[in-house]
DNA sequence: GTCTATACTCAGATAGAC
DNA sequence: GTCTATCTGAGTATAGAC
């Protein structure tokens, strides 16, 4: 599977999550791998394949993690801290959302791009919703609070870059837990 | 006031806005203006100054707005869609908040705009802190909420980009007001 | 205040040698 | 696969003419 291809998606992501979409330079990949841009251009036709390429990776890699965290656990609410928990090891290692980078970068990504962000977005959205809607009776509203949950954590992430105490994802984190402590019957035991 | 130095910044807050901090270049908001990048020097210093400059003004025009919208308002659920209703505005015009076009930007920021960044970020937090305590008997958790609001709110507007009907941010709206009302006592009359 | 001219750096992309 | 060399265009910034 071509090695300097795929560490060069691996520099690249490391770029895009840590920085910004715009320090994913075909001149930087080739620095931090020890080759020249030209030599990139040899394993990507042009730099918005690689980044579609990345959009489309990142969807499959956070959903296999994220299925293998839920994969054993039944309950919701133990399920939405999971998903909390990818958030927060996210923000620990200072991983922005790869999808948040390229919504912000706006006019700089291409339609295909755009598209594939939207994919993403809606189908965690879903997967929110869905989990929402076993775990009380507020299987109307599920829809509408997945997309309050998403909106929260991804900009809890985002706002607490550089922000080692994490204040707000922490509180989003917390306030997810009382969220399903009063949808369910269940009494936490220790908090 | 100097017209051409605050068109100048008028043009830089709208590239910021809606397009990317990078966009915000001397040339483009030359091009813009009808004059050389080399003569946008003559009324800024550099670059970083600019944007220190607009951060700083941001933070100001944002409050004076918000507290012209809650003036005459006395209930706390009221205020908060005020708040709310100044994003849905935002995105109605395309304009993302200029703090998260900041933070977005990561290392392509200094630490005097990231700093200015982080005291708008509190002071809206502290705000929407102050209305909370005020609706109910959740002082104790209102601090937290209030972080959770503020994400909810900025991560909407971020991912609601290039929708038309932001589904995100009106969710986060409907939220803020079923919040309120069972916070307080009164009953909601039309929506 | 604005211009031209210039210096330097970075970006994407391609041609052709090895 | 990787290199050098090159083109084009964009970015910050400065010096000095008008």
């Amino acid at each position: 599977m071509s090695d300097t291809r795929s560490q060069l998606k691996q520099i690249a992501i490391e770029q895009i999550r840590r920085r910004t979409l715009h320090a994913a330079s075909f001149r930087e990949l080739g620095k931090v791998a020890g080759i020249k841009s030209s030599s990139v251009h040899y394993h990507f036709e042009n730099r918005d394949a690689l980044l579609l390429e990345l959009v489309k990776d990142y969807e499959q890699d956070f959903f296999i993690r994220l299925e293998q965290r839920c994969h054993e656990l039944s309950d919701p609410g133990q399920q939405l801290q999971q998903l909390a928990a990818l958030f927060l090891l996210s923000q620990q290692s200072q991983y922005q959302c790869l999808c948040l980078a390229f919504a912000a970068a706006g006019d700089e990504t291409n339609d295909q791009q755009r598209a594939a962000v939207e994919q993403f977005l809606q189908r965690l959205e879903t997967w929110i919703s869905a989990v929402l809607a076993r775990a009380a009776d507020h299987a109307d509203s599920a829809p509408q609070l997945a997309r309050v949950i998403l909106s929260a954590l991804e900009g809890a992430l985002l706002l607490d870059r550089d922000q080692p105490q994490a204040p707000r994802l922490n509180a989003v984190s917390q306030w997810l837990t009382t969220l399903i402590r009063s949808h369910s019957d269940q009494q936490p035991e220790t908090l």
